[in-house]
DNA sequence: GCAGAAATGATACAGTATATCATTGCTCTG
DNA sequence: CAGAGCAATGATATACTGTATCATTTCTGC
């Protein structure tokens, strides 16, 4: 994990390319997302919020800054957990490929991984092959992380 | 689609089998679901339910028929949706393989098919290069079905 | 400064899911 | 067949997740 200030200045010019603000507390809830590997909902980052900045948001106010931040490519929703999670490439140069994401089920830990491009293809031929169209090929794995794999063994 | 009634006494057959009782209510969740190509949710069931039987149930029952049909591998619950679908292969010999699900994001048609092995193997491969445990390799993709796909362009 | 747009606040509510304790009904044994 | 024990369901309350709507504040460009 980089240093966190040095992601929030890439965000923020990220942001500034698009003709984006990154206000001050779209920028807290985001620093929340980047202190932990851990996906969390919209409600723990509410809490979050409140805590680490003594700031009071509603649900709408949270909802509306998620999306802001996933349309801006720095953060991604989790639909297997209901959570969501600071993008692990916000201070890389290469481009965004589709998302993979391990989750682990237990803990709610996260590893966020390119989704392997031959995979892709086969997954939109075996989709084209019932007449659907893939929307999105975003991959969400139930897993253990080594941790709890650990624990529970 | 074959006959339904033809699924429900494959499915009582295969409840027997394990030991555990498919009641009338249970029996009328999994007639719901297995009249529509569609997902529905816990809610909308509890709605089908009383429509096509009279009955009333609580979202406690609800839930707890779910989990059992669940169980008896005679559904499956997306994540992706919060909804239920019926499994397609109450009434085929071969054994369960890992489900996959084509989920359409606008109607909820969804179709269940098997994953490919290579692709489970390429999962796990490559879930394990980053030390986490693939609990359920089941996949939920998020598509559009051909009749959407037709409206929408 | 001022108009217009973007962002946030505030209130209410819809939809999804679980906790807890009570009651009913089935099964098995004696 | 009685009655114990367990499985299934009922009932009530509540927590969690997400959206609709309208008002207010803050920023930007002129
Ligand atoms: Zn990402
Ligand atoms: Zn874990
Ligand atoms: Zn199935
Ligand atoms: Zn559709």
């Amino acid at each position: 994990m980089q240093d966190i200030n040095k992601i929030l200045d890439a965000a923020e010019a990220s942001c500034s390319a698009s003709g984006a603000r990154l206000t001050d507390k779209r920028k807290q809830v985001l620093s929340c997302l980047l202190q932990s590997q851990k996906a969390q909902s919209a409600y723990d980052l509410i809490q979050g919020v409140k805590e680490n900045y003594g700031a009071t948001m509603q649900p709408t106010t949270m909802y509306r800054i998620l999306d802001f931040l996933e349309s801006e490519n720095l953060i991604h929703k989790l639909q297997l957990a209901n959570k969501y999670i600071y993008c692990s490439h916000i201070s890389c140069d290469h481009s965004h490929e589709v998302p993979q994401f391990l989750i682990c089920n237990s803990c709610d830990r996260v590893v966020e991984i390119d989704v392997n491009s031959e995979l892709i293809k086969s997954l939109t031929r075996t989709v084209e092959q019932v007449g659907y169209t893939l929307v999105s090929p975003q991959l969400e794995l139930d897993c253990l992380c080594a941790d709890c794999a650990a624990h529970a063994a």
